[in-house]
DNA sequence: TACCTCCACGTTTTT
DNA sequence: CGTGGAGGTA
């Protein structure tokens, strides 16, 4: 009997789903597979009803797999999916992001992993600000060694696997850099704190420390299946492949060519080293597309191919060819942006839904321009990227208090909220707590809790203490969202709040917290009490058994997973009110979505590709994957928009179109204006500034002009000075970058 | 302590 | 051109 859910699926689809798992062969690893899924050939369908092909025909259950996503949202897709193909509770399956799951397993072993049991997580603004604290303490000059580096080197190490002593130092740098990583996890060990990467390195020397529980673990999980496995870094590979034990099979599902975290340590190496490691004996490729009309698969096809490290693999469509790629040239960004609110309002009178239209760009400082465009023309829009829920100011405020309640060696949160309301603890009095705390190492609560302060500091700080400890008294036993009533309420951040100007929004955000916490109790009792007891080892380790869950959950338990959540699932970046809004953002934030259509905006040498990244090694060839995200967006119709001139960073920018288009057929494009003549572009009244050379020879030399030159190829005239026959100008070339040249000997065309 | 002014900086960012 | 952080001043 055929499951349901297996019809409408094309042959690779069906092979890769049902493909021969588990103990059939006896090599180790066995029956590990590797799917090359283009961009909409429905790889997240291949992912879920590989589970429940796996649970229904009885070759896993629910508790002996666990699926990986790197996303919350993709990890409630996938749980949604099973739960629509099969009649399983999905609640207690171990099916989450990286980081969620390492939380998960550190929490039901936070004693084996060294770990306070109400541990908290930081997230990237918290762990910054312990950097600098940090560097302060240490009298390390910032200007030599910035903190954002630092952080940025700690991340980097641990995504390597490496702790402080493992590093090389090659230089004073690095050297400097190690040190600032030693004290730094240090001091996270005494606060009883962990970042995003420390979960993953603390779990996976977990498990390799200890091998009981990594046996258990490896047997329990007879299926890992792992979705876009090209982002996953050495740690996160190390960790999958720590949990895989003999019997067990990886289903490893991703595209190396929309990789496009390479710079934050993802690497499609782990690919290889997967077929390699786990012996695949067979990659399987999905490449119909169900998303895109033929034009746009074969030019994302054909600029793909410009990539030299590739698996591999063609996207088809059985749709007809549809419509080629529009190109638009304007004079300037603010046309380019007039453009996009033209075609986007004509788009809409014919029906096409506001929300089933996106603007891509490269960096988020495009934005600005089309939104004001979009502002004056009154089309709704949203854009991506900013700052989420739980990192607004007040939330991190209320969060600080809660973590401080519920994990007082917490410094980061002390130091948020000891002043805050201002309660006259200068700097002053936190240099004595930090003076004390520092002398005896221990944390600044401790340090605060001592009768060592002398004057006004030992009475104002002596209030915040009797204040955290009586909320924490009075909240004993109480429901989540009680507590943070009551916190809310006697922290003062409500009074403070009332008496802000612009407070009404702070305070209903507040609200929105308590909400948002009472709906994580309703979506997560029985996560808190019926999960994780089944993770029970017997083994000759110590190690807290189920009877530390089996009572109804502690109050500190239900805080220290709230403040997780808020952690590790920060919100989305902007609510999802008015879905009919335009969708403005950065190619990497589009990856996994589709719209109907889409405009790729700033196609311009120096933007896309970045000019940053024509230096790193891979770099070019991740601006393709990332262009070819980009491409692949679009179900219908695809617009690609570029300005001669734009303003960046205070100053115009005179840019020559990207080499992106030389790498699409010609054929495919339509270009549906004529190129913008300076001269006219000026008499509109752009800010296309005339050269100021003496044009003796008649020519029209104009900043902002393209030329050929027979060397150097295309380029764009940036700036001049000089007259006669002392004129030089300025040109930017596509390949050689910016060159001065005498007007009177270098041979320039105007184009 | 709060506000203001000046200066430096300016890819991408799932957790 | 805008922003955010740091430092100085009322």
């Amino acid at each position: 009997m055929t499951p349901a859910f297996l019809s409408g699926l094309n042959e690779p689809q069906l092979e890769a789903v049902t493909l021969p798992a588990g103990p059939i062969a006896r090599q180790a690893f066995s029956g590990s597979a590797l799917i090359l899924a283009g961009a909409g050939s429905g790889k997240t369908r291949v992912l879920t009803t590989r589970i429940a092909w796996l649970i229904q025909t009885g070759q896993a259950s629910p508790q002996g797999l666990l699926g990986v996503t790197f996303t919350n949202k993709a990890a409630k897709e996938m749980l949604l999916r099973i739960s629509a193909m099969l009649p399983i509770n999905t609640r207690g399956m171990w099916v989450g992001t990286f980081h969620g799951l390492c939380n998960r397993m550190l929490r039901a072993h936070y004693r084996e992993a060294g770990l306070p049991q109400l541990f908290q997580i930081l997230d990237v603004q918290d762990q910054l600000a312990l950097v600098k604290r940090l560097m302060k303490q240490m009298n390390i000059d910032d200007e030599r060694y910035p903190p954002r580096q630092a952080q940025w080197f700690i991340n980097a190490a641990k995504d390597e696997g490496k702790r402080a002593k493992a590093v090389e130092p090659h230089d004073e740098f690095t050297r400097r850099m190690t040190e600032i990583y030693a004290a730094y996890d240090t001091q996270c060990q005494r606060e009883g704190v962990v970042d995003f990467a420390e979960l993953l390195l603390r779990s996976c020397e977990m498990l390799t420390r200890n091998d009981p529980l990594r046996e258990h673990y490896q047997d329990r999980f007879r299926h890992l299946l792992v979705d876009e496995f090209q982002d996953t870094n050495r740690l996160q590979y190390q960790w999958l492949k720590l949990l895989s034990g003999r019997q067990s099979c990886m289903f490893a599902v991703g595209d190396d060519d929309q990789s496009i975290y390479g710079f934050r340590g993802a690497t499609t190496e782990n690919m290889r080293h997967f077929e390699r490691d786990f012996h695949v004996e067979k990659v399987i490729k999905l490449e119909q597309n169900y998303r895109s009309h033929g034009n746009i698969l074969d030019a994302a096809n054909a600029l793909i191919g410009h990539n030299q490290h590739r698996l591999g693999k063609n996207l088809w469509t059985s749709e007809g060819k549809g419509e080629p790629l529009r190109v638009y040239e304007a004079a300037t960004d603010l046309e380019e942006a007039a453009f996009v609110v033209e075609e986007v309002k004509a788009l809409r009178n014919e029906g096409v839904g506001l929300g089933d239209m996106a603007v891509l760009y490269r960096s988020n400082a495009q934005s600005r321009v089309l939104e004001h465009a979009l502002f004056n023309a009154s089309v709704s829009y949203r854009v991506y990227g900013g700052l989420r829920f739980f990192e607004r100011q007040e939330i991190k405020h209320a969060l600080a208090y809660l973590r401080l309640m519920a994990q007082s060696d917490d410094d980061g949160a002390l130091l948020r909220v000891i002043n805050f309301p201002t309660r006259g603890i200068g700097a002053r009095s936190i240099e004595q707590v930090q003076t004390v705390a520092s002398e005896r190492g221990i944390s600044l609560w401790a340090a605060a809790c001592l009768n060592t302060l002398s004057g006004k500091a030992a009475s104002s700080i002596g209030a915040f203490v009797t204040l955290i400890e009586k909320m924490r008294a009075a909240t004993q036993g109480l429901p989540l969202p009680e507590i943070i009533e009551h916190m809310i309420e006697h922290s003062g951040l409500r009074g403070y709040y009332q008496n802000e100007k612009e407070g009404a929004d702070r305070l209903e955000n507040l609200s929105e917290l308590v909400n948002a916490a009472a709906a994580f109790v309703t979506e997560n009792d029985v996560w808190l009490v019926g999960d994780i007891p089944e993770v029970q080892v017997d083994a000759p380790v110590a190690m807290q058994t189920s009877a530390d869950y089996e009572t109804s959950p502690r109050t500190d338990d239900v805080l220290a997973s709230f403040l997780a959540h808020a952690a590790l699932e920060a919100g989305d970046h902007q609510a999802e009110a008015g879905a009919e809004a335009l969708q403005l953002m950065t190619v990497h934030s589009a990856k996994g979505l589709e719209f109907h259509a889409v405009f790729i905006s700033g196609m311009e040498e120096g933007l896309f590709p970045h000019e940053n990244s024509i230096m790193e090694p891979d770099g070019l060839e991740e601006e393709r994957r990332l262009m070819y995200v980009a491409l692949t967006r679009a179900r219908r119709r695809l617009y690609l928009s570029l300005a001669q001139s734009r303003m960046l960073h205070g100053q115009t920018r005179y840019n020559v179109a990207s080499r992106f288009f030389h790498e699409i057929p010609e054929a495919l494009l339509r270009r549906i204006n004529a190129r913008p003549r300076y001269q006219e572009a000026r008499a509109r009244g752009n800010a296309v500034t005339p050269l100021s050379v003496d044009i003796a020879t008649g020519i029209p030399w104009r900043i902002g002009q393209s030329v050929i030159h027979a060397k150097f190829g295309t380029g764009v005239i940036v700036s001049a000075e000089g007259r006669g026959a002392e004129a030089r100008v300025q040109v930017n070339f596509r390949s050689d970058g910016l060159k001065w040249l005498m007007l009177d000997y270098a041979k320039l065309t105007p184009v």
